[in-house]
DNA sequence: CGCAAACTTGATGTTGCTCAAGCTAGGTGG
DNA sequence: CCACCTAGCTTGAGCAACATCAAGTTTGCG
């Protein structure tokens, strides 16, 4: 079970990986699993690009992923940060939707896209659990739309806040920020200038305190969760 | 095949409703078609309440439905609206994350999720399926968190106009708009007198015409798909 | 220690929001 | 059949939030 050792918080999901249910199969049937060796990106490292046949499935094991989208003029949106025992390339589609790339130095497993398929018919609680995960995912997306469309930049960047410190231990207030201030403006709809701004405005509100970019700790995880949930936002 | 009918021009989306594998694995069973009868709802009534207990699949046959979430203080984020041959309730959660309403006067289908789940288990290509249908709504969102995040209101409600054109027949320019401009600006994160101003300006560079609310005449697509997609946003 | 990248802070600008009228159209009752 | 009434739409003026532009400052790495 080295594999599930490197999803440590993901709440009540099932972490049915790739990997872990190729080691089932191949291990119910006798042989040595199969499972793909590590691969390794550095920071800021492609992964693959929007628009590539899309004939991968990547599952991060350690490290910080980012997707992202770009106008032609070169507006990027980033949809979505992956921790490890996230997966991409999940959706039946023929061409990747967004841009992969490497936050911090990434460790991954990458899969077949045939392969994945065949375990979807063959093996009947993956079907499901792929299901769940990408159900997940819409549901995730679905809280960023209501983000980004109609929170303010407070709000936006407490829900960042309490989202990225959920994921990681859980009660430990004293959050990693691996992505840069430009990362979390793209995935905010905000300016890298309003990010930091509204830093230092939550920082002299006593919310929240800055150590150094990259570590921040949380002060008053309720006023911040009221703010997230777009309650308090007055004198904002 | 009555229900295929329903949805008018799906891409290349698999169209494989609950009820047509329904109707499949009764007819293949032997049994009387199980499809459960169509039921109707008025518009503005709810079909469900966000935070409810998600019991039901439903399926639109005729009309259109809009989702949304709201923040305490009654801001509200439509994520998507849903067209005949549209799904909600797909996803394995206990609770709705969002609110159904109908737009217009909507047929539905009703399926009860236990039955939903044995389908999943016991037709192998339904679970397929669905998880297909999953993935398109997922890269819907992106798609709309992208515009959400980093798109110009004249770029929002040119994209807008051309998905829901897209939505009805393929290359009529004149497009129907059942949805108020309250229901518009809520889907675009813009408010209502903003995507009035921008129509008009849209109507005012001739790129379309507006015969009444409730109606769109589409004049030069390619500049519209331009600026929908990033491009020409000068002048805007 | 020096350099470049990332971050913060300030001054100014612009987009889209708010508030406030009018306008239009469709439905209802006289 | 028409007049009214209301919900929805449009238009305008002023404003606020966030963006842009422009320095400085910090940080971490070679």
């Amino acid at each position: 079970m080295h594999v599930q050792a490197a999803s440590p918080a993901m709440a009540g999901a099932a972490s049915a990986t790739v990997a872990n249910f190729l080691e089932l199969r191949d291990r119910s049937a006798g042989r040595l699993p199969s499972v793909g060796s590590l691969y390794f990106k550095a920071p800021g490292e492609t992964l693959f690009t929007e628009g590539e046949e899309a004939d991968s499935i990547y599952e991060v094991v350690r490290g910080l992923l980012r997707l992202y989208k770009l106008l032609p003029d070169g507006r990027r949106q980033i949809t979505r940060f992956l921790a490890p025992g996230d997966m991409v390339g999940l959706a039946p589609a023929e061409i990747y939707a967004f841009t992969a790339e490497a936050v911090t130095k990434v460790a991954l497993r990458r899969h077949k896209r045939a392969a994945f398929e065949r375990l979807i018919d063959e093996e009947p609680g993956f079907a499901r659990s792929v299901l769940r995960q990408t159900s997940d995912e819409l549901c995730a997306a679905q809280e960023q739309i209501l983000l980004l469309g109609r929170k303010c930049a407070a709000e936006k960047v407490a829900s960042f806040l309490l989202l990225i410190a959920d994921r990681q231990g859980s009660e430990a207030e004293e959050v990693e920020v691996p992505m840069t201030r430009s990362d979390i403006a793209d995935y905010l709809g905000l300016t890298i200038e309003t990010v930091s701004r509204t830093l230092t405005k939550l920082k002299q509100d006593e919310l929240i305190a800055l150590p150094s970019p990259g570590r921040i700790l949380i002060l008053d995880r309720e006023q911040l969760e009221s703010l997230a949930a777009g309650e308090g936002a007055a004198g904002f």
